[in-house]
DNA sequence: TCAAAAGTGTTTAAAGTACACCCATGT
DNA sequence: ACATGGGTGTACTTTAAACACTTTTGA
């Protein structure tokens, strides 16, 4: 039994304009589901693995080169079509919006969708963005996450936004700004933000060589 | 790209008599690797989804039923057969060891092996299993993992000692049974062991109606 | 009576939670 | 001067961590 074996690319970014967590679709240019917005995705092709085709797809299908891929898992496609079958295989990525540049001529074909407002979506896409959403939550208490959402240098409150942007809770300003200052590896910076019209934030930035030597010390409650 | 899509089973089963997580490991009948310990598995039939092959795979190797099965994740074959790829999606499958009765005449093809005693397996197998016994640790943090692993009824010693071999930490005994008692879904009997050459321990049970209420009202730390 | 594992409380430290006002900037 | 979001501290509660002896059974 012979399979034809798909990538799916679950692309987030946060957005820091509306606070919300964002996914990437683009409009389907092939049937099935000619026209619709769906995750961009593809067939692997001849000597790829799975992590290699969704870079490649990234870069052809929205010009975006991202810098954190992670497997979700494998789907067998529910309705296969006659005779071949077809298994798929789900990866997230993770991007800083200022760094998406798409391709002007392709620029119309891709939107960035709230997941919180996410439409029903062709296949079982909807599903798979689900189980990244939940991954990503998983991921982010054990690895610097927000560090691949959020631009270099970015306020705390930024930082505070995102995790409920991630979480859908909301969080005490102040003792999460006592948290943050327990944390050696997120550092206070002399910049400040400039030409907003309120007091202006401090900024901050993620030094991961010291992150790195804090996550070995720290040992997780087993229960 | 066609691709033969195989699934590998990592068995698992905490071993009271030694206070080990094992895996089951079968001595492979057909080349590549004929004669090794390896994980069992085999290739997705026609109409099958992953879990059900991993599930029929189980009947056939192990002569065995399984009560919870998860998928870890999907693994492209890294030395290809020239021409034709192979890729694999990997289940890990919980088992109360008293319930494993494998046909007789399989038995001696098969062995648990202490995961922290793994051997060094054919094609990328130990690297399957170390990434089942991580997940099955993140797992164990918000599912009631441990009571796939041990017999209905348990004495709060024995649940201790699956957490310390899960994790590899050692837990303080009574802060472990007063964290117990806090839980409602882990029920004192009235029975208690018998033929023991020491003080009998008291047998709880997991009631699971409870803890499916208990998950929902409870709230993690986002951060 | 001995060996072997089961069972039991208290004290201290750390982490989490709730809560309301002043500050710095642009307009 | 005002509107806007940034920034700050304290008291209380809950959870985690350290730690040693007594109990019950079979041999």
């Amino acid at each position: 039994m012979l399979f034809k074996l798909a990538v799916d690319c679950i692309i987030l970014a946060y957005d820091p304009l509306d606070n919300h967590l964002k996914v990437l679709l683009i409009q389907r240019e092939n049937e099935p589901a000619k026209g619709h917005w769906a995750l961009p995705g593809g067939f692997v092709d001849q000597s790829e693995d799975f992590a290699a085709t969704a870079a490649r797809k990234l870069r052809q299908e929205t010009g975006v080169t991202v810098s954190y891929l992670e497997q979700v898992r494998a789907y067998a496609l529910t309705d296969p079509t006659a005779g071949q079958r077809l298994a798929s295989v789900s990866y997230y990525a993770l991007l800083d919006l200022a760094h998406y540049a798409p391709a002007t001529d392709r620029s119309h074909l891709a939107q960035w969708v709230p997941l919180v407002h996410l439409p029903t979506l062709p296949f079982d896409h909807g599903l798979k963005v689900q189980d990244a959403w939940q991954r990503l939550q998983e991921a982010a208490r054990n690895q610097p996450v927000p560090f691949h959402l959020l631009p270099p240098k970015f306020p705390l409150n930024q930082l505070q936004r995102f995790y409920e942007a991630l979480y859908q809770v909301p969080l005490d300003n102040r003792n999460f700004r006592k948290w943050v200052k327990g944390l050696p590896y997120i550092e206070p910076l002399e910049e400040v933000e400039t030409n907003v019209s309120h007091r202006p934030s401090r900024l901050y930035h993620f030094k991961a060589a010291v992150y790195a030597t804090f996550r070995q010390a720290a040992q997780l409650t087993p229960y």
